[in-house]
DNA sequence: CTGAAAGCGCTTACAG
DNA sequence: CTGAAAGCGCTTACAG
């Protein structure tokens, strides 16, 4: 319909055969010289474009990548998007997006729909659901059809010997615990909001390693998480706090605030964060960065390097990124 | 490469033509229940699917809408894409997304790529640079061309005869003028970082029609929005302010935190907030609700509908949404 | 009821 | 240097 100009169409305007035209347009070092600029330029009057549809179905490849995100509007994924499209978007490449929204049968609608020829590679971050269930076969599947596939940010503990990208989580935790220690807090709890979540737990697990008598707020309830947090607060059992999500941090500035005590003298929190967004905020949030847009840079690479390898399959990468602390005004 | 069984295949296993097996799946009337019974067996043995790219071509459709965006990272685009996904992965169509970063040069080339046979329809919230130049041919020529468009969010005063979703930001404002006037306030300064962009003139429009002597609190620099807000704050020219985004209302926020000024008592604000995440904050801020994923449905809908309509061209529809005010503790 | 042919828009090995 | 033919994987009008 949009576009009615095609190789046909130029080849019988000019009078030769199409795989002439083709050929001309391709710089074919067996066109003439003369040729060729006949053909160039009535595809340019024209306007004409080769139509992708026809150069996917005749190379066998969609020059597409699917990407698989939980949740959109966490701004974690956002900046992770953002990553992914920096390097998709300067290739060749584009890319489909979709949010299973923590729905494991989602996940699987949409890996399998992916899996049947629409792209020619897939980025994924499970869903919270497919996460706590432990079932990755879905996933796995994906991957013995030859489908290039990275994982990233929620990596089973056990190796599924696929690509993976995520963070240190126990270390950066163990990391945010000395930050608090090391500004004398003794009272230090840990407060979460995914317990479910892999990340949640290898966070919990580095909190674990390095406190004697555990002071643990988890709930996946946030109302829940502020009756606690409001309890322990009042109770005098806290002088620093490290939250496990953005979630987790939000609620506990909030009750701290609104318990009325202060940031650094009372009780001191780090946490995750939007850096974006805590730029601009009061107090600025001690946070744990890690650095989401490189998440989506590393994941994307590590992809496309896949995707363009001539061999079968490649040895899996399984990265591990650093994380950094951002000293804000809550420690 | 992935998955080597087609209707070819299938139809030599059987011994059998592919047009016959074409038709036996689906389900034509031509072929007899025992051939439907031996080639849905067969295909389902071998996990038969169709290519979806030769399903395109042959059909000449793709099936897919593009989705740019200016920037994912703005809490309010990621809503928007949220809403679109609902509907988009709801229908038979796949969208894939791109980002322009507020850059016209990147808007024009995704949309020339997606206008070249990719895409059978676009939604488009044009770039920030775009907006401000007031360059619209490119977006004009996609149209032109007849391929389904539809604009949302920073659509041109003057009508450009598209497809079109917008909230009442003139009415928005003066809602929240009236909304602070209720609570007496009696020196309102409009604070904006949004100075070139449509969204911002008109809620700046908003504000004028509601004040005799204006307060106008504006520049796109972060830096210097806060300079000039300490200064009216120290000099105690304010007792309400209306933020023009969700930047300017946090800088706003923080700004009359760290000036020690109480909210509701001192000064009183209403801006444009993220939902999610004003949820969670202390103070909650008064805001006003945009809907953005109601903005997303609302366009993916109307895009959808003209892809699907017969006619070749609908008359373009303009809408304009409502927003409405969510009382919060600062005000 | 089944199949050969044409065609969607392209590329490329093969002839001439 | 140019073109006819085959093919990517599918559907459908047309013969039989």
């Amino acid at each position: 319909m949009k576009n009615t100009v095609s190789l046909k169409s130029l080849a019988a305007e000019l009078s030769i055969s199409v795989s002439t035209v083709s050929k001309a347009l391709n710089d074919s070092e067996e066109i003439s010289q003369q040729t060729k600029e006949r053909v160039r330029r009535l595809a340019e009057l024209r306007s004409y474009t080769p139509n992708p549809i026809a150069l996917r179905l005749r190379q066998q490849k969609t020059m597409q990548i699917g990407v698989i995100l939980p949740n959109i509007e966490n701004p974690f994924f956002a900046s992770v998007l953002k990553g992914i499209d920096q390097v998709v978007n300067n290739s060749d490449f584009n890319m489909m997006t979709f949010f299973s929204n923590e729905d494991l049968n989602k996940e699987k609608e949409y890996l399998d729909f992916l899996s049947k020829g629409s792209v020619d590679g897939i980025l994924l971050c499970m869903a919270e659901e497919t996460n706590k269930k432990k079932t990755y076969e879905h996933i796995l599947e994906v991957s013995e059809k030859g489908i290039p596939l990275v994982l990233f940010d929620r990596i089973p503990s056990q190796s599924l010997g696929l690509h993976s990208i995520k963070v240190n989580d126990v270390e950066s935790v163990q990391n945010a615990f000395d930050h608090l220690a090391q500004r004398n807090c003794k009272k230090i709890a840990f407060v979460s909001n995914i317990p479910t979540l892999i990340v949640g737990k290898l966070r919990e697990e580095g909190y674990m390693s390095k406190v004697e008598n555990p002071l643990l707020i988890v709930s996946d309830e946030v109302a829940d998480l502020e009756q606690q947090l409001i309890k322990a607060i009042g109770e005098n059992k806290i002088d620093g706090i490290i939250a496990a999500d953005i979630i987790a941090t939000l609620v506990c500035k909030s009750t701290v605030q609104r318990q009325d005590h202060s940031f650094k003298k009372d009780i001191s929190l780090i946490g995750y964060v939007s850096e974006t967004h805590n730029a601009l905020e009061t107090p600025k949030i001690t946070y744990i960065n890690q650095h989401p847009k490189k998440i989506g840079i590393t994941s994307a690479n590590i992809l496309l390097k896949e995707m363009l390898s001539k061999t079968k399959r490649t040895k899996p990468e399984e990265l591990i990124l650093p994380t950094q602390i951002v000293q804000g005004e809550t420690s």
